[in-house]
DNA sequence: CGTGCCGTTGATTAGCCTCAAGGAGGGTGG
DNA sequence: CCACCCTCCTTGAGGCTAATCAACGGCACG
């Protein structure tokens, strides 16, 4: 179980920060030129995940950071009794493995639902790098603190909001981000299946089912599958923001 | 709404992590001695917060993170219309603040459950200090990742677990935090109310306290309002560890 | 000795889950 | 190229859990 996590295909040319489209979204936002450059010697390697395979399994002895280069990627955790959890879905930009620091080992399973690229963060040098240059550990320390804010949204989701509600918030974050990546903001290709929107969502994969189509006959959405186009933005947005405030 | 935040009551005395009883459960676990003695310069005041009252409140500026020293807090997030939503209880040893490094503001209010004293911990001068030697950047960089990792435990919990087992998982961690403080394993006094259980747990406060009353019905605890104890901490763990698993 | 907050308990309801059946799409092998 | 399979998705019927609404008891505090 424990043993071989995946073969690793590490391929060996470099990727460059400072040369990347992504440095605006990544761990780099924010440097200047020389400081970028500095950090192009830190992400040294590229590795692909085909779709279906994992990056990194609970378990796994900690040694790198992950920046999603392409590709889509999902987290989850599992109890020991087999639950299971999707606890978020990494896009292009976005940092994996910020778990694995706690004990040097991963708490959480990584797996690409699509194929991917990811750039190779060797952690201890992460660390000796941010004690060089404050920008880079300033940086660094934001990534995690937003991870944190993240989790907490979601909890305000997980707890207190219907399933209606909570569909509505997962597009409006994803179709953001999307758009942050400059993709449209109204039309998009899940890559996850029901069930795992549902265990994001503290919903099984029927009620995800039924309520993209409760938002089609109510024309907020068109739904072909995992084709997703939003019709009704502000719709959407206010099933969130109190659900029946006209006052 | 987001002028003056609660006065600030900081007491002018100095309080060293050096020879604080807190040192292997804080921030300074792990360090020796010479590194022990600068972290005392940079925990230089500490704050009371009585009961009630907020040590600090989403929106505010974030220049300090807070290790409780005495006391109990909870921090909640809450949404534009209003939704609340408890993210975590703190007890002596542990972190407050984590999450206002992401934009430099706080995101979430922080509240004394009980009159508690706090320690601050001027965050650049963190920022500095953890530049200069690699234990503390270390483990603060673990205290953050922790966080993280807690975090999903708590999407686990909302997003797949029923009331009963919720609450058993919520009474273990509790009573787990307190033994590695030195108190019982066994009989605990809630510092927050059936409706602060239910905010964390996305339970109402119905819920929360119907589970009790059927927790001591069934001989797993006895429960006098917030004073509780527990008889069968095993019967608490097979709740949540697969509930009916005779297999 | 009130007053207000907190907690308990009951009755009813709503929302989501469970179980079940069937359809659509994509990939594979004959 | 088609038949087949498998996975994923949709939809319906019925049941269960937790929410809601409501009333009351207890404790702390002024």
């Amino acid at each position: 179980m424990t043993e071989a996590s995946t073969p690793l295909k590490t391929d060996a040319f470099k990727v460059a920060c400072s040369s990347c489209n992504l440095r605006e979204l990544c761990l780099p936002v924010g440097l200047d030129r020389p400081d970028l450059e500095r950090l192009d010697a830190l992400v040294s390697t590229r590795r692909s995940v085909a779709r279906g395979d994992t990056l990194f399994r609970a378990g796994d002895a900690f040694e790198s950071l992950y920046a999603v280069r392409t590709g889509f990627f999902k987290t989850c955790v599992s109890s020991e009794d087999g639950r299971d959890q999707v606890t978020g879905f990494q896009m292009a930009g976005e940092l994996l493995g910020l778990d694995g620091i706690s004990a040097d080992r991963h708490s959480c399973d990584a797996v690409a639902l699509e194929d991917s690229q990811v750039c190779v963060i060797q952690y201890n040098q992460l660390e000796t790098l941010s004690r060089e240059f404050t920008d880079l550990q300033h940086q660094f320390h934001k990534i995690m603190s937003r991870e944190i804010v993240r989790d907490h949204g979601v909890m305000l989701l997980l707890g207190s909001m219907r399933a209606e509600e909570r569909l509505a918030a997962f597009l409006l974050n994803l179709t953001q981000r999307l758009q942050a990546r400059g993709f449209s903001s109204s039309s998009l290709i899940l890559r996850m299946t029901r069930e795992e929107i549902g265990s994001y969502l503290g919903l099984k994969l029927e009620t995800v089912s039924r309520t993209f189509s409760k938002f089609q006959d109510e024309g907020l959405l068109e739904v072909k599958q995992r084709q997703i186009r939003i019709l009704n933005q502000e719709g959407l947005q206010q099933l969130i923001n109190g659900a029946g405030s006209t006052c």
